[in-house]
DNA sequence: ATGTTTATTTGACTTTGTCAACTATATGGC
DNA sequence: GCCATATAGTTGACAAAGTCAAATAAACAT
């Protein structure tokens, strides 16, 4: 409630200001000899499939009566014409005349000159900017919030590295006052992984919203049957939607294929949640000892899981519970 | 200009559904007994300083009569009151009567509840998010574009170390076409020193645009009058305002400061632009050798600077060039 | 002082949008 | 099939919102 409070003098600003915007873009459209309304309808017939009457009441919130009277006016000047629908004798479909589509076109390219010269004078980094977090607006406030794009993937690229010791360094210090030593050794972690890296040896995946790196597990040193699970990590906004499970699936799921018997990781006594999901996959911990060194007294545990030869018990309920 | 085609869409996207979401907001306060434009012109006298009839048509961009007409109004509701402008006999300063002011807070309370109601089913993530790429287009937009808010903070925070090997892997990757090997060997650098980390020897500039770290350098392992420089990066975006060479001269004169005499830096030819800074700054070629590992071949420098005994021609040569 | 510009007002007008009553078709229950 | 009710669209009467040009009065430039 407090963010929310917070937040609304920026949104209310924004409003005003963009009310502004919006105003002096339209201005220039009325140079032609349609209506704001009457150029909304006229772009949602030319670009909506099998469009009727109804859905343009719905879609632009405009008066029954009202549109009907600017449907007349555009078939009076030849821009659309209306066939009677076959499945319902009521409504029409509206469909854009060879001239209507020509004005639409031009209309349309009038708009686009008028949004090149508000955007013209700025660099390229803040038109960027401006058009994503558009993006970003309208995706999180429309109707049904598809939520951001999350993805999975599983080829490390360059930078990766780097952007999880961010968040390894970022995440435990807000969550577990680690300090810059455990940063240090994170990126120890990975200067030993990447110097050899090898994808049929090293495998990572790594979740992804609107392409931002938010979650990440890994698989890595395996021979011989055994490997260890390494780097599984949620960004704190995005947990409690399943990724982590997802994630610790996909790497066991990648184990059991890749026929690894012995898998082991190392974690700490802080990791409650993930500590919960490991012992829900059948992982036990088979030793523990004291640290000191990142800044705040902690416990590290090392946690194994046999996948075949060990106990199928556990290897089958892992799968029933995490798929 | 492929660029800004490739934009206006997006754009003019965002403009249909913002004009939608507007005139929600609008609809619930037609309610009351006052128009969109009344209601802005309230809120503007509200809350501009010495308001005048004039401020408010350059402002919301409202026909004179209009707004003289509204005014009026206003003023048989008891809500504003005029005085004569002492400076111009022509106009008059517009104020909220005590009812004016109430008035305009019971609508500001309204809108504040049509805001949280359409932000309320989301999660705080989405809410931030909103807000945040509002706060962007609308600074973007502005006419006066202020530019991201860039500044150079030296306090290495959590998480630093990351997105700095993260920047590394993926601008040298771009750039160069070096590979995970080299982002493994940065991870190396920054293992050495968060280790043994110290604010007194190990120094870092974090140029931030907006929060988010586009820019760095450290002078790092200084003892006897010597150290290191290290990790001079800049974001591809922003190159050219004079980060680079602001970010370098803080080094500098930081090592002036601390009485170090001696600088050392290891590069690869690659970096043509940061080695003619260096160049300009004083810095001279002592070694180079080649290196196989990074994916490509390439050859890496090391060059030093000498800043009291050495050359004092060169010190002062460097002063005035990147001040 | 005089002609020009600027801030505001007023009257006449158009455009835009709303409301309620009306027609015609569709739908669901019997 | 028949009826009650709902839905898509139309129409007339009207109100609200916005525009334009002419008028007024003070300010400014020369």
């Amino acid at each position: 409630m407090s963010l929310e409070t917070s937040l609304i003098p920026i949104i209310r600003k924004f409003n005003r200001f963009y009310t502004n915007v919006l105003g002096l873009l339209d201005k220039h459209l009325l140079d032609s000899d349609f209506s704001l309304s009457e150029v909304r309808v006229l772009y949602e017939i030319g670009h909506a499939d099998r469009c009727t009457a109804k859905m343009l009441i719905d879609l632009l919130k405009i008066d029954a009566g009202y549109l009907s009277r600017i449907l007349k006016r555009f078939e009076k000047l030849g821009l659309t014409y209306r066939v009677q629908s076959e499945a319902d004798g009521r409504s029409s479909l509206l469909y854009l005349s060879k001239l209507g589509e020509e004005t639409l076109s031009t209309m349309n390219a009038l708009s686009d000159v008028q949004i090149r010269h508000m955007i013209a004078g700025l660099p390229e980094r803040s038109q960027k900017s401006i058009a994503a977090s558009m993006s970003t607006i309208e995706r999180e406030l429309s109707d049904h919030p598809s939520g951001p794009d999350i993805r999975i993937r599983s080829e490390l690229q360059p930078g990766d590295a780097g952007m999880l010791i961010h968040m390894h360094g970022w995440i435990y210090a807000q969550e577990c006052g680690y300090n810059h030593v455990f940063e240090g050794y994170v990126c120890k972690t990975f200067y030993d992984v990447l110097l050899t890296y090898s994808p049929d040896r090293d495998r990572f995946w790594l979740a992804e919203a609107d392409g931002q790196i938010v979650g990440s597990i890994a698989i890595i040193g395996q021979s011989e049957g055994k490997a260890q699970l390494r780097w599984f990590m949620l960004h704190p906004d995005y947990r409690g939607l399943g990724l982590g499970k997802k994630l610790l699936h996909e790497a066991i799921s990648y184990c059991r294929a890749r026929n690894i018997r012995q898998l082991f990781l190392e974690t700490t006594q802080d990791q409650k949640t993930a500590i919960g999901m490991y012992a829900k996959a059948g992982f036990q911990k088979v030793a523990e000892r004291e640290n000191q060194a990142w800044g705040i007294r902690n416990i590290e545990e090392t946690y194994e899981l046999h996948l075949h030869g060990g106990s199928p018990h556990e290897a089958s309920a892992t799968n029933a519970e995490l798929t």
